[in-house]
DNA sequence: ATACTAAACGATAATCATTATCGTTTTCAT
DNA sequence: ATGAAAACGATAATGATTATCGTTTAGTAT
C-alpha cells in the first residue's frame, strides 16, 4: 500500500530537518493519511487523533498541523466558514488540487487535473511574477443541486459566496 | 467622475431591495470608493470613516460590509493573514479579478484580466457544474523580490504561503 | 545503557476577529 | 406628522487560534 510508503516519506522530511518524531506527530499523520478527502478542521483531526492517542492535548494538533504546513505536506486553505482546513499534499503533484464549492448544499469537490498551465505561463511572463504555488476555487450550483431545482421548481435561498 | 454614478447605482441597489440608506452605510461606500486598490479589513474601513462620521460603530461597518457582500457590491476575500478583506467589485466585471501575493515582501497585486474563460467553460462542462463565482491567487516571488534576491545573492526565510 | 539538552508536550489562559444582544434612534412609507 | 421596521452604538459573547509555562521526551553524545 502507498500509506505505508507516504508515511516513510513524510518521517523522513521530519527528520532531515531535525525535527523529531513523536507518537502525536505520528498519529495525526496517519489521521490525515486516512480522511484525505474530507477536509479535516484542526478540531476534526483533534477528534480522531484522540481515538488513537488520547491523551493529546488541541494545540498539538495546531502546532503539528502548522509544521506539516511548513514542510509543504498539507496545505492549509479556507472555505470562509470560519475555519481553517488541512489537506494532504498528493504526491509528485504539488498544487494542482482545485476545488469546487456549492453556494446551494455547501458541498465541497475537488479536481485532480492541472487546468492552470498554460495560465501560469502567461502570468509569469507578462507580470514578472514567479509563481510558486495557487488556490483556484470555483463558486456555483453542483450537478445535484442543479437536477433538484429542476425537478422541484422551488426557488432555492442564495446563500452568500464569501471569502475563497 | 464615476465615483457619484457608482455611488447612485449602490444607493439603487440598497433601496431596490429595501434596505435604508444610512449616513452610516454612505460613508463607508465613500471610503471603498476612495480606497479600491488597498484591499482594506473592516477595522481599516472603520478607522477610516471615523474621520467622515466619528459616531460610528464597528459593528455597523461590520454589519454594512457584510450586506453589500450579499448585494455583490464588493467581495469578501481571505488572503490568510487573519483578517478578511473587502474590494469593491468593477463595474460591469463580475468575476475577473485575481490576485497575486508575494510570499517574501507580502505585497499584494492585482490582474484585472479575465485568465478563466476556457477554463470555466472546460469545468462546466466536465463536471456539470454551474458556475457563478471563482476565486484564483497566485502565491510567488514579485519582480521586485527576485531582483532584490539577484543582487544581494543572500537567501531569504521563505514564509508560510498558508490559506487562501 | 545513561545522561543530557533542546524540542515537544498538555493544560489552559490570552488574543483577536467577528457576531450577537439590547435598548435607543432613525428612516421612510403611510 | 406618525408609527413600525430597520438600523444604530456600545459592548458582551463567541470561537478559532496562539502564547505561556512547567513537565516530559526524543535523539545524541558520553
Amino acid at each position: 500500500m502507498a500509506v505505508k510508503e507516504r508515511m516513510d516519506y513524510i518521517k523522513k522530511q521530519l527528520h532531515s530537518q531535525s525535527y523529531k518524531l513523536t507518537p502525536q506527530r505520528e498519529a495525526t499523520v496517519e489521521v490525515l493519511l486516512e480522511n484525505e478527502e474530507d477536509h479535516l478542521s484542526a478540531e476534526d483531526v483533534y477528534l480522531l487523533v484522540k481515538d488513537k492517542a488520547p491523551e493529546i492535548g488541541l494545540a498539538t494538533v495546531y502546532r503539528t498541523l502548522e509544521l506539516l504546513n511548513e514542510l509543504e505536506i498539507v496545505d492549509k486553505i479556507n472555505f470562509g466558514d470560519g475555519v481553517s482546513r488541512y489537506d494532504l499534499r498528493k504526491e509528485g503533484a504539488n498544487h494542482s488540487h482545485h476545488h469546487l464549492v456549492c453556494i446551494q448544499c455547501g458541498d465541497v469537490s475537488e479536481i485532480e487535473e492541472d487546468l492552470l498551465g498554460e495560465v501560469e505561463v502567461k502570468v509569469e511572463r507578462e507580470w514578472q511574477f514567479k509563481i510558486k504555488d495557487h488556490r483556484l476555487t470555483f463558486h456555483g450550483v453542483c450537478s445535484k443541486c442543479q437536477r433538484e431545482k429542476d425537478s422541484t421548481n422551488e426557488e432555492v435561498g442564495r446563500q452568500t459566496v464569501d471569502q475563497l
